[in-house]
DNA sequence: ACTAAATGTGTAAACGTTTACACATTTAAA
DNA sequence: TTTAAATGTGTAAACGTTTACACATTTAGT
């Protein structure tokens, strides 16, 4: 039985080779006899010896890590992405880091940084962003944002559906419906209430009930404190509130269906019919959405192909010399119709 | 305008010092003065210049990294564990992978040996470990399991619920409200019917019922099939057969939510009354339970300790000499009451 | 048989850190 | 005033890889 085997050092030391052969056989680069080659694979084979990354990392400047940021890994919406993700680059040999925001610009921060140090190979990020390190660029790390961009000028790749045209078909349904007092149900985060992203669906569901001559402002709009830690509790007491007040509202359009959960529960418990008395439609087409009684009519933002692409996309980047690109792809999104605005 | 900064080697240069002085006021170790000291990290702050961990993690064998292997990222009972295991450790400096394992022996292998490449400190993991690296032994990282053991010989700090006690409790409710043809939903992975958790819930339950005569069997026990995109889905066609061969039951006893929430959906579908004809109990307390038209009764099994004791273990072995341990510890979890045992 | 190309292997430098050691200077204790 | 301890700084080796380069040997083309 040889001594442990930990570095390729002493894998060259337990057969009498030199560490430049050992490495070369291991990378399968430049030449060597195919008897040391099957001797080094058998040892390796033997032992399980696996090589040191961070070694690797340092000489090639190439680590195989992918840094993912999101909101809040324990939202479906968020995990289901982080899923596709993780599974296409593990697939090619990449390990992925994960890191919650909690939209916080300063874990955003923090957490950029440690994608710095860690000098992962590219970063997919679903958080705005708000705060960058400011040598940002000369590290060459390209990024996929998704769904939700920075306000700078960064270059970055972003990827996003077409919201206001998606928004516009709601606000369609709803005339469709016969509904009149719509409102509209938002996340706010800390410092960013409008986003650009909110913008575009209230834009598309302003322009396609104006066409219908129904009115429709920013008093329709109502936020949802993104920092509680139970939203849809957050949501069902803005909701309840208004109930309380006796305001008039035969329809809610949610940014999301956490947002529409809680909705439907308040007005469940307040025994209010729902689509007789009141439709809902909202965003995600999350399990949430078929689960719920009545099941919601919801868009789906076609997550796998959104989180498909931006590997896709981030990979290329990689591989490429040019690591920054300021493409923008549009992913189509689709209304799938439920109980909720029969 | 100086140059680019990007390591202590251009920090050095800059300021016409050393490295060693640089790495000294970096760390905060030995002795330096204060001039040089401000120095230095006003440069840092100037530039915004992140050390390399890749090279610290060389020469220091510390990666400040934890990996986390679990079957499935998208599953809410498995991030909502996540998201509180990345807090914990990102709020002390750790940068945390995560990887699905889909309960698959071969990708479970494959991300082991990725943690050992990339010298995590230490890992956690909610799967199975059916296929160990054979020479794990010698990488000395400490192995946190929660909730799912390995078969093996390896000494590994493991976190469960004291799942006999509560399943004995269920059993007991079911009783109570006058249950005689129960069954039990789980899921099955590929190649581990049986794992030890489910033994002890299926043990707690059948003794508990045992306790009041009511005969309860293996043949009561149903699987659905995990690797199934859709669980929900597969247990609904589950429980949608039992009731097209008019199968007598009056209680289902579901593993987890996501079992209790199709056999739910196919009840309801099939205008079934819970409780009134069927009661329906469930572990997790997710969201999902909830959400569920009837609510659902549901083991909630203190996730949120669970992680946060898993951190803390993991941290103490990580910072003490000996990495093993053999560890047992007991997270009480708890019985929800709800609609669907009412 | 002569030469050029192809093959196989080893030496040593480099990647960006940390730190033992050496050395010089300052401070404090006697 | 002498001397030991404390303080401040630099040099160089080390961590585990990869790879340019050098060198030797084999193979192939004439």
């Amino acid at each position: 039985m040889s001594d442990q085997i930990k570095t390729i050092k002493d894998i060259a030391k337990s057969l009498n080779i030199s560490v430049a052969t050992v490495s070369r056989v291991l990378n399968k680069s430049g030449y060597f006899s195919p008897e040391v080659g099957k001797k080094v694979m058998d040892l390796v084979q033997e032992t399980g010896f696996v090589y040191n990354r961070n070694a690797r990392a340092l000489k090639n400047d190439k680590t195989f890590t992918i840094g993912l940021m999101l909101p809040d890994i324990s939202n479906p919406y968020f995990s289901s992405i982080a899923l596709t993700i993780e599974e296409y680059f593990n697939r090619i040999g990449y390990a992925l880091y994960i890191c919650n925001t909690k939209s916080d610009p300063e874990l955003e921060f923090k957490h950029f940084n440690t994608f710095i140090a860690n000098k992962v190979d590219g970063v997919i990020c679903i958080s705005q962003m708000s705060k960058l390190p400011n040598n940002f660029m000369q590290y060459n790390i390209p990024i996929i944002a998704i769904d939700r961009f920075p306000i700078c000028n960064i270059p970055i790749t972003k990827i996003m559906n077409d919201d206001y045209q998606t928004s516009f078909e709601i606000a369609e349904l709803f005339v469709k419906k016969k509904c009149k007092n719509i409102i509209m149900i938002s996340g706010n985060y800390e410092n960013v209430i409008i986003n650009a992203e909110l913008l575009k669906r209230f834009n598309g569901f302003y322009d396609g009930l104006k066409m219908h001559n129904i009115t429709f402002s920013q008093e329709n709009l109502y936020f949802v404190d993104m920092s509680s830690d139970d939203i849809i509790f957050e949501t069902e007491a803005l909701i309840n509130s208004l109930i309380a007040e006796q305001k008039e509202i035969d329809g809610i359009f949610a940014t999301s269906d956490q947002f529409a959960l809680g909705a439907v529960y308040a007005l469940n418990n307040a025994g209010v019919s729902i689509p007789g008395k009141v439709k809902v439609a909202s965003y995600d087409n999350s399990l949430y959405s078929t689960i719920c009684r009545p099941a919601i009519t919801s868009v789906d933002q076609n997550l796998h192909l959104m989180a498909t692409t931006a590997c896709e996309k981030l990979l290329t980047l990689i591989n490429s010399d040019q690591k920054k690109s300021n493409e923008v792809i549009i992913i189509p999104s689709y209304l799938v119709e439920r109980e909720s605005t029969n």
